[in-house]
DNA sequence: AACTACTCCTGGAGGC
DNA sequence: TGCCTCCAGGAGTAGT
């Protein structure tokens, strides 16, 4: 599923390969995945040039000519493809499913951006939860106000002391805690995992009743965690099944496999309605007494 | 305010 | 083979 990393990733590549080209036309095969404030309507951005692309937490962010903004959430399988005039790949992230082989655009197309330079821009979703926001860009502001998200988890917005007093105030799992988006952004299922299996923490640890070295190790972990998703690539479990070729995720998808730590059987249950996978011995279910 | 349950969606996997 | 059920989960919303 796409979480920071993806995104975080996928604006680095079509940073090079968008910045800079104009929208010629564009098809929009599912009207409901795009919003748009009122007197605008997707066709504004035809004739617009993509002048930068930011990310905030799992939102990307295209900058666009004559002052308006269009923002990008994949959700859970929406992906972005973008292929050059000779059908290469120049760019591509999110939910590879179909495969990224699978020509476009398919039946999971639901938007094309024709491009000046004849490349085309394919957003695909087979489960249709991906949005699109197009607004005047001094909306974009409020628009990232409303959605009350928290401080990103890389970068120098993210401070232990007030990651500490969120936590405080919650008395449900950690894990939950963490895919709260107003808690901390950016986190979702895979790295929420990733995280707590790093801090050696256990996914049902009451958030309120994690000890200060807890947090302190917890919040080293989530960004450590997350920049080594962005340098290395990214962790795309297939249906929860472990996968045996490579070594990230540690445990996220990988139930029954030994952990890469200690050897214990990884363990899968539901926390919070998410599946969710931890080691029993590196991360006890109980606080360890000092 | 905090928390839980439900909703949106489709396709792949596994059971029989 | 084919039908059925379950599961994947980000985020918004409604209800407690």
């Amino acid at each position: 599923m796409p979480e920071l990393p993806e995104v975080e990733a996928l604006r680095r590549d079509l940073e090079r390969t968008l910045v800079g080209r104009t929208v010629t036309d564009l098809e929009l095969g599912l009207p409901k995945l795009f919003k748009t404030t009122e007197g605008l309507t997707p066709e504004d951005l035809v004739g617009k040039r993509i002048e930068g692309l930011s990310r905030r937490a799992k939102f990307l962010h295209a900058h666009c000519s004559e002052s308006l903004s269009l923002f990008v959430h994949l959700r859970m399988t929406g992906q972005l493809v973008h292929v050059a005039n000779d059908g290469s790949h120049l760019a591509h992230g999110g939910h590879p499913v179909p495969g990224w082989s699978v020509p476009l655009p398919h039946k999971a197309t639901h938007l094309t951006a024709m491009l000046d330079d004849g490349s085309r821009l394919y957003l695909t979703d087979i489960r249709q939860f991906a949005r699109l926001w197009l607004m005047p860009a001094e909306a974009a502001t409020a628009f990232i106000a409303q959605a009350r998200l928290g401080p990103e988890p890389i970068g120098a917005d993210f401070h232990v002391k007030d990651f500490a007093a969120r936590l405080a105030r919650r008395s449900i799992p950690i894990k939950s805690v963490l895919l709260d988006q107003r808690v901390i952004s950016g986190v979702g299922n895979i790295y929420a995992d990733e995280s707590l299996w790093a801090a050696n923490i256990h996914p049902r640890r009451t958030a309120s009743s994690l000890s200060k070295t807890e947090i302190a190790r917890l919040a080293s972990a989530i960004p450590a965690v997350l920049e080594y998703a962005i340098r290395e690539g990214v962790a795309f479990v297939p249906q929860g099944k472990a996968i045996s070729d490579r070594a990230f995720p540690y445990c996220h998808g990988r139930a029954g496999v030994p952990c890469g730590r200690c050897g214990t059987l990884i363990q899968k249950d539901w926390v919070g309605g998410r599946g969710t996978y931890w080691c029993p011995k590196c991360q006890p279910e109980k606080k360890r007494r000092a």
